[in-house]
DNA sequence: ATGGTCGCTGAAACCGGTTACTGCAACGTT
DNA sequence: AACGTTGCAGTAACCGGTTTCAGCGACCAT
C-alpha cells in the first residue's frame, strides 16, 4: 500500500537520460543504444516501473478498451459470448467493459456515458433503441451483435433461417400438426427471426402456422412456466419450438414433472445447442450456433476499426441442425 | 462518424471565456456568476459537449471504475452476481471492467495489467494465486469475494457454515444415512467451507462422513455426470448434497431421467437457491444466500476506498436454509 | 479618499505519458 | 579538408481535462 507508482519523469532522473529515452525503452521502438537501452531497463525492473494507462491513453488517443452491452447476462449463452468477446479482447490486449441495462431506466444513459471510456462497444440486438444507437455510433465505432445491420452500422449474427428447416423436419419427416412457438421477439431480432422463419417453415410445408407465439423470457425457469401454458389445455401441441434450449430445457423439465413422455406425448425443440441438451434425456434436438465464435468475431471486428470502405457490413455465422430424440428422431 | 469531439479549449473559445469557467460550468462546482454560467451551459448544450473521461481522469488521477475478477461465468450465481456489483457500480458513476480468468494460462498477468485501468479490484475467492493477490493489493485497492479476508486484504462472503444445519437434517431429522457430497473443494473457497460445514453436520450428528467429496465442476452438465457416477453403483447414497444448486439440479435431472423417484430413492440439496429450484417437481431444499447483494456489498466497500483504519476486514452475509420437497419434507 | 473584503474570472501549472523536431558527434565520400 | 549522412539522445509541445493562485472591479466601512 501506499507506494506509489514512479513516472516516466522519475526514472529518467534515476537512469540519467530524457523521458523520451524512458519512453523509448518502455515501448521497445526507435533508436536508442544498446548499452543505453540496458541501463534503462535496469532501472525500470528495479523500481518495477509500468507505465500509466492513463497517460498512455491520453497520449495516445486511445483507451484500450471495449464495451459489450446486452440486456442481462443470465445462462450460458451470454456466458459464451461474453468469454469468446473477452478472449478475444484480452488477446489484442483490450479489457472489456460491460454493461448489463437488465430492465433498467437509465440504461440508455448508460450505454452512452460509457462511450468516453472506450475505443468500441457492441450493443447485443434489442438492448437499446435506435436512436440511442445511432448516437453512440456517432461517437465511437459500433457493432451490433445478434441483429440486423442498421444505417452504417455493421451487424454480427447467426442464420436464424434454420428454424424453418427445423420446422419442415417436423412437420414433414414427423408428420407433426399443431406446433408452438414458444419465446418473445418482442426486443429481440434474434427471436424475430425464428419467429419468422418457423412461420416460414410452415408455408414451405404448406401448413397453416400458429397466429402467434407464447411470449416468455429466455431463462429455464421461464420454460416451466411455458410448459405449465401450454400442456395443461385440451389441445396440447404437438411439438414445441423453443427460442433457445434454456427454455426448450424448462419446458422438457416441465412436461416430464407432469408425468408426459418426450416426445411420444410431445416433442420439443431448442436453439443454441448449450452442454446440457446433449445430457438430458431425451436429447434435445436443436440449432446449432457457434456462440463463442460470435463474440469473438465481434471483438475482432471493433479492434480492426469497424468503419472505413470495403468494411463488413454484415457477417452471419452458418447454423446446423442437430438432431437428438426429443423431436422424435432415435 | 467524423465529428471528433469538441474539447474545453473549443468551448471555451466558442463562449469566449476561459477553460476554469467550462470546467467549473461544467462539473457544477466554484463559483460562477449567472449569465456566464448561463452562456456556457448554452454552448456545451448547443455542441453536446461531454468531457473527455481520459483527460478527466489523467487529472483527478483516478479511473472511474472497477473491476471484477471471476473464473468464468457459467450459470445463474455468477450473472446474479455481476448484476449486483455493476448496478452498485454504475449507481456511483464507475463503470465496471471484467476479467474471466477462465482457465487460462496467462490469466494472473492479465489481472496485474488490468490494475492499471482501475480504481480497485473484486477477485473471486480461489480465482488467482494469493501471491498475485498481494501484488496486486501493493498496487490497488483489492476486496475478496466469496473467499477469506486474507493479510489486510478485506473479504465479503456467505455463511457457509449453515450446510452443517442442512447436513443435521438430513440425518437426524429424515435419518438418511450414507450422504454424499458433491462440489470440488480445490480452488474454492466457498465449496471448501460447504465440504467442511458438510463433515462438522457429521460429528455433530455423530455419523461417520464420506472420506471424501465426489468432485465435479459446477454446472448443471456437472450435475448430469456427478448422477450418473453415485446413482449407478450397487450402494448408491441416500442423500446427496451438492456445492450449488446447479449441480443439484443437474444430479435432479440425472436421477429422473434414469427412472429413480426424488426423495423416496434418493434424496437431493443444493445451496444459492436459484429460480429454478423452486419450479422443479419436487422443489429444491436449498440453502439461500443473497448473491445479489454479495455483488453489491463488494462493489460498496470497493468504492468507499476499502483501506484506511477501522475498515472493515469481513463481511459475513446470512444465509437461511429452505425446505422443500426434494430432501423428503412435503 | 483610502484601505479592506468579497465575488468572480483567467493564466498557468499540473496529471503521465508519446513523439516531432533539433542538435550533435562520428563516419564516409569526393 | 570540407561536406553530407547517419545514429542517437534530448527539448519541448502536445493529449484534455482540473485546480491553484493571482488579479481585478465593485462594494463597504472608516
Amino acid at each position: 500500500m501506499g507506494n506509489q507508482r514512479l513516472t516516466v519523469r522519475e526514472i529518467a532522473e534515476l537512469a540519467g537520460v530524457s523521458i523520451a529515452t524512458v519512453s523509448r525503452v518502455s515501448r521497445g521502438i526507435g533508436q536508442v543504444s544498446p548499452e543505453m537501452r540496458a541501463r534503462v531497463e535496469q532501472v525500470i525492473e528495479e523500481h518495477g516501473y509500468r507505465p500509466s494507462q492513463l497517460g498512455k491513453a491520453l497520449a495516445e488517443r486511445k483507451h484500450g478498451a471495449v464495451a459489450m452491452v446486452f440486456p442481462g447476462l443470465s445462462g450460458p449463452y451470454f456466458s459464451e459470448l461474453i468469454q469468446g468477446f473477452e478472449y478475444e479482447a484480452m488477446e489484442a490486449g483490450a479489457s472489456v467493459h460491460i454493461v448489463g441495462t437488465h430492465h433498467r431506466a437509465a440504461a440508455d444513459d448508460d450505454v452512452l456515458a460509457i462511450s468516453g471510456r472506450v475505443d468500441g462497444i457492441a450493443v447485443h440486438g434489442g438492448t437499446i433503441q435506435d436512436r440511442t444507437l445511432h448516437r453512440l455510433a456517432a461517437e465511437v465505432p459500433v457493432v451490433v451483435l445478434a441483429g440486423r445491420p442498421l444505417d452504417g452500422i455493421p451487424a454480427v449474427r447467426a442464420d436464424n433461417s434454420r428454424v424453418a428447416e427445423l420446422t419442415r423436419h417436423l412437420l414433414l419427416d414427423h408428420g407433426y400438426r399443431r406446433l408452438a412457438f414458444v419465446g418473445n421477439p418482442d426486443g429481440s431480432p434474434d427471436v424475430t427471426e425464428r419467429w419468422e422463419a418457423f412461420k416460414q417453415g410452415h408455408r414451405e410445408a404448406k401448413v397453416a402456422a400458429p397466429k402467434s407465439p407464447l411470449k416468455v423470457g429466455m431463462q429455464q425457469s421461464d420454460g416451466v412456466i411455458a410448459a405449465g401454458e401450454l400442456l395443461t389445455g385440451r389441445r396440447p401441441p404437438g411439438a414445441i419450438v423453443c427460442a433457445n434450449d434454456e427454455t426448450a430445457l424448462g419446458v422438457l423439465i416441465g412436461a416430464l414433472g407432469r408425468g408426459l413422455k418426450v416426445p411420444e406425448d410431445v416433442a420439443i425443440t431448442g436453439f443454441d445447442d448449450v452442454a446440457m441438451s446433449s445430457l438430458v434425456r431425451p436429447g434435445l434436438t436443436t440449432i446449432r450456433q457457434p456462440v463463442r465464435e460470435l463474440g469473438a468475431v465481434t471483438a475482432r471486428l471493433l479492434i480492426a476499426g469497424v468503419g472505413g470502405p470495403g468494411a463488413v457490413m454484415d457477417t452471419v455465422l452458418t447454423t446446423e441442425l442437430v438432431l437428438r430424440g426429443s423431436c422424435g428422431c432415435p
